[in-house]
DNA sequence: CGTTAGCACTCGATAGGCGAGAGTGCTAAC
DNA sequence: GTTAGCACTCTCGCCTATCGAGTGCTAACG
């Protein structure tokens, strides 16, 4: 792609994002750094258009970007804007006020944050808690609560705390319990939940009896402590600002939007999808997102931790969007919620 | 209202309800029962939209029945429909499958009744989850974990349990820790939380140093423990199978959906204002609703119960809704949820 | 006197026609 | 290689005509 090719691309880009309207010919070349005549600009719209990179919604109409399109202008034309100092600071404010809550949860800081997003970006925003379970035990605690039943408190590395209920067989004694604690903290202490659960008995070989039977109401258990949640903490909201966009006076649009706000689950799987790779922000465009419902949108997420535990923030809207501006936004945000967590985290409750 | 009426008006909204369009005279008076010529029906219409029963969208068009029409439906005239077996068994499984999760939540209990209600109905199903300081304290257990830190794990009559991470100053001891809990055992077991958070301290009157200063740090952090979440947990989804509705062919009417799917806290409110009074089920209609985004929506909610925690679940549909079939679904799935409560609640964290 | 048939009238929805405007591709001149 | 000019295309909004559903009113009927 020559200079000038990139040079209107990127201009047509800016006008469609701007004005969410096909983009004619003689609109581009009256923008100032075009310095050539309308019709030159229908020659190379001509050629961006059998490159790929513009489509007519039908003859006679002017110029769409597709998503290559975007994606170019993501991957090599863009510069990034430096994020506004008032955005800046409401992101800020909403991520450390949500710390000053009744014993804040970090799936509550999380969806604060993606609140924050959603206003600011006035898309919908999106937020991920961590998987716990890929985190490290650092300490198990049981404690009876009643007959047949231990409440199980595990402390991780990250310093976040978990509490379970556990149900055993009511014959077994507080001393027993007591017992099986020390044994388990010997044997799980550094191990990550998802060792553990895959494969409890393993860590159990060389120990003896009694104590050997004795943990065995404990491995019956062990996968429904340590496997995550059936269900993840997923947090979606800011839609009805989307209704505002063009891209949505279709009803179609609205209704696969609709449903994706309904099925939580596929839409995990949709953000864990995007953060496959591990690199830390991720920007999947239109077409690139293998769910059907998002083939006209596009996804921005950055992944934030707390220590080995990985969580997913960001935001999701029309591909016409200003990249420039809400990439910068999401990852500001990622990165400051890393750095609460990483303050903060060991005094929060999952 | 005499008993033609009567006959007529249950007529028109019977046949408004299937078709979502305006009801004209000869398509009622072409109805089983009538018996009259689509000229007395006319008459017979003028007078009920004299009365306030029914409007016409314009001049030469059907009638369509207001709020009141269906108030006077629901109040005096429908039957209500046995529940369908196949319904009802898809209720029950969904709710007795939730138990069988991972650590069952009364959360995420409560959240798939409120999903399969949307699934049956295809309208908007809410759950909201008991308000828990509402409840009975049993016992409190306190266990340091670390400098500075406090596991509080809250015992309720009902059988819930809870844990909060309390922050103290590091400077307390062990020993003046399970002294505080003894002492906090000793008087606070059997009252409500509420009660407990808004004066903590005149339940401490009697208490003689030291102990009593022991006890500050507890008293500090007291209405923290004991007070609601700030976000109540609330559930709502379906959404898209609202859309498919006639009634939400206007972009406005989607509008406010979104807005209230997005404002749950508002939300809330709304939904604890339905039930305000004590009965059991209650069926706000359209402009029934003090909400602005409700005026055009019914909403059926009843209230279940964990002992003396009250929680809410329900649906949320057009005005246009058959509220001889979803009210007994609702009522089914509210006290099946409160039996399964009664039996597992004990089992349960929140 | 309540009920009914008949009729004129109203109004929304639908389809077709028309002109304006925006934008293109092509050609020829610079 | 660039540009001006031009014929052509296609959408959009607007207007009009038509159709049909439904009403209210009136007069006749039992």
């Amino acid at each position: 792609m020559n200079p000038r090719e990139k040079r209107i691309l990127f201009t047509l880009i800016n006008l469609y994002v701007q004005s969410a309207e096909p983009v004619g010919s003689r609109n581009i070349a009256r923008q100032p750094h075009i310095d050539v005549s309308a019709a030159t600009v229908r020659n190379t719209l001509s050629d961006l258009e059998r490159m790929g990179y513009v489509y007519q919604p039908h003859t006679s109409a002017g110029r769409i970007p597709t998503d290559a399109a975007y994606r170019f202008y993501v991957d090599r034309m863009m510069k990034l804007e430096r994020i506004r100092s008032s955005e800046k600071k409401e992101v800020e404010e909403a991520i450390t006020g949500s710390l000053k809550d009744t014993s804040p949860k970090v799936t509550d800081i999380v969806e604060h944050a993606s609140h924050v997003l959603a206003i600011i970006s006035k898309q919908l925003g999106v937020g991920l808690a961590p998987k716990y379970e890929l985190g490290v035990l650092k300490k198990i605690h049981l404690l009876p609560i009643s007959e047949g039943k231990v409440l199980c408190v595990i402390y991780m590395d990250s310093g976040l705390v978990r509490t379970v209920i556990m149900e055993i067989e009511s014959n077994i004694y507080p001393e027993e319990i007591e017992r099986v604690s020390n044994i388990l903290n010997e044997y799980l202490a550094g191990i990550s939940l998802v060792e553990i659960s895959q494969s409890p008995r393993k860590f159990f070989r060389d120990v003896a009896e009694p104590e050997r039977s004795s943990l065995n109401f404990f491995i019956k258990s062990a996968d429904k402590l340590f496997s995550s949640d059936p269900k993840e903490k997923v947090h979606v909201g800011g839609a009805s600002h989307m209704l505002e966009l063009p891209e949505f006076r279709e009803r179609d649009e609205v209704s696969s939007l609709l449903k994706l706000l309904d099925d939580r689950d596929h839409f995990c799987n949709v953000l864990r999808d995007c953060r496959a790779d591990s690199e830390e922000l991720s920007v999947m465009i239109g077409g690139e997102n293998r769910f059907e419902g998002l083939q006209n949108l596009s996804v921005i997420v950055s992944s934030y931790r707390i220590n080995d535990e990985k969580g997913i923030i960001g935001i999701i809207g029309p591909t016409r969007m200003r990249y420039s501006r809400i990439i910068p936004l999401v990852d500001h945000t990622a990165s400051f919620l890393s750095g609460v967590f990483n303050e903060f985290g060991s005094m929060l409750e999952r």
